[in-house]
DNA sequence: GAATAATCGAGACGGTACGTCTCGTCTTTCC
DNA sequence: GGAAAGACGAGACGTACCGTCTCGATTATTC
């Protein structure tokens, strides 16, 4: 199943590797998605151009890694309200607590870039689509959770559009910033999805 | 308020500005919007670069101006169900019905090309969100008409919320494809929002 | 027959032209033609590389233009001795006369590196070829002159011969290094040539 | 003066060795000098880059092993006559007659390169400068033998100077191309040569 | 026969120049 | 003064080799 194929040679250097993701982050930190270059994070890190395209296609792909690596698996809380959840959920996903240092500038900036460059870059779509689906799994389940598994209530088509409703209206508000992606917006958010669940036909 | 600038000198030639939008749509059915270029926008359009430059700044206020010249004035149907409402608008937007000659590849690339340039770019983000709140007031023009006026039903942060679940799903399609973007879509959607809106507290 | 094309449009920057042809000789003065880079000519002229790449094909011909504008036009003296004659012809071409400046190193290593050049890359040959093909030219009207045109003494292949002989010592001692190029040498070079035109069949 | 250092370990394998060179020159058979490259002869000899570097310090010092390696040895034939000699030498080292196999393009091509290394690598100038001086010392014997020793009729100097001209001649035509580096070329360069010894001061 | 040591094929590494591309500006000539 | 043409400075792109390094495996020698 695992392809051992690298079995001689130089094995590859995780210290290399580390260093590029956190040159990426660091970098991030500092200036915006768009102004991120590669060849700024092989100077950051102290490292070959090639060594970067070796393992990752284009910047986008360096910063996707980066990202998974550094964001904690996604188990969200199972609380009684599916408000709580949603928020929780929220927060776990944009990173509205921010972190020490590199991630002064929240994990939004990552995400819109990465979004950004989905759509220019059609080879990348399909990585960022697999990032995106865990997320849609995991808020699925959170929904499944709470009482929507019985099919005469929500038909698995509804409970989709539900998802797209919940994480549309996030990354809405994140792509646009017409408005506040706070708890208060979290909670409304999961108020309106909980009545459309337990509305009468 | 009307500064009268360009009392002297030539005019302002129409016949180049409407063969540079038109280039850009020709362009953008051919290629992705990230292959689109100001240089290749010239050439098709026989213009010179400083032509462009003069009255646009960059490739996504040509292609913002293309969208919004082509798009026809949006005045969404008032009929008596709000699932056929939101389903025109959706239609509207998207240009589900493809058109014909550059627009093959619908507006759905042009939209998805505009927010990712909102994205990377932070002059351009007011400019995209202008001509996204004009979409935003006509559908919650929508909503309020369908009786959700009513402040013992819904609040006005409730309803902005809908608003953001509403579009967000559909541009979280857009953007993403993970799902197709048609009438069954929109009526979902359209039903779900129904029952959050006439759901008890 | 000119072709009169560039009519329109900003005329080649000629600051920018002989900038580039400058900062070549200059830099060839501290390094050696090896370590002679595209990226450091176009950082020391202060231009773009696209600026110096639309108009050469490579640092070679940059350097072969930068001589070939440096060198004073080839007017070898008209004296009654062919030993003066081809000495003076040898100091003109090598440079034995050190320029002030950038010429510090002298013609040599110039030569040398383009002579390199054009082994190395196929399409620089023939350019390196016109250029040599001046001086060869030249030097032959000189042996000319000095009374080998009856052809009952010399043939014009002899003729032939004879440049290459001459110039070939010249290239060889200036390519290898193993002696002296000075005025001894040409002295004793062309005694030799004089006795090989005046020696009986 | 013998460093016998290795003592213990693996010995050189002479498999790959000899691979290296062959490969070098099959490579050089296909491809120009200038296109030949260390990573490439690896490949071919299927061979660690690091197996190269640890014998040889670059390209053309593989290069300039496998053609001593391949060069029969420099014994110039002893005939009656200056030219006869003369020519038998050139074709010797130009390799005028063509080989089978890797040595289609003759060794020309090879001595062109190595010969434009030579100019463009400090560190490789001398060790070619031994390969040449080797020749040189037999071109200079084969003049002595013809009667040049007295010192009445030549001295050294001029004896030198005569060897640069004649070997200089043949790398002018073999570096320009400018004209054939045949028979006839060598029979009237010989012919040349003797004429000005023979000459009366 | 184990320990030591050097070589081997493989291939990743840091580095650097390459030649191309697009950006947004500037200059020229024409209208 | 606008427009078409196109050169300009700037700088990132992705590729190609360079010469070095780290692997695990393979010979030799030495103890």
């Amino acid at each position: 199943m695992s392809d051992a194929r690298p079995r001689v040679g130089r094995k590859r250097s995780q210290e290399a590797r580390l260093g590029i993701l956190k040159a990426a982050l660091e970098l991030l930190g500092a200036h915006s998605y768009g102004e991120l270059t590669i060849d700024a994070i092989a100077r950051e890190a102290g490292v070959g151009k090639q060594t970067i395209y070796r393992w990752w296609n284009n910047k986008a792909d360096v910063v996707l890694e980066a990202l998974t690596e550094h964001a904690s698996a996604v188990n969200p809380p199972r609380t009684e309200s599916l408000e709580t959840d949603v928020a929780a959920f929220f927060r776990a996903t944009v990173g509205l607590l921010r972190g020490r240092g590199a991630d002064k500038r929240g994990t939004a900036a990552l995400l819109k870039g990465l979004m950004a460059e989905a759509q220019l870059d059609p080879a990348f779509a399909p990585r960022f689509q697999a990032f995106i689906d865990v997320r849609r799994a995991a808020l699925r389940s959170v929904l499944v959770r709470h009482g929507c598994a019985r099919p005469s209530v929500t038909s698995a088509v509804e409970l989709d559009t539900l998802v797209d409703m919940l994480f549309g209206a996030m990354w809405y508000r994140l792509l646009l910033g017409h408005a506040p992606l706070d708890t208060a917006f979290a909670k409304g958010l999961a108020g309106l999805a909980a009545r459309a669940l337990t509305a009468p036909r």
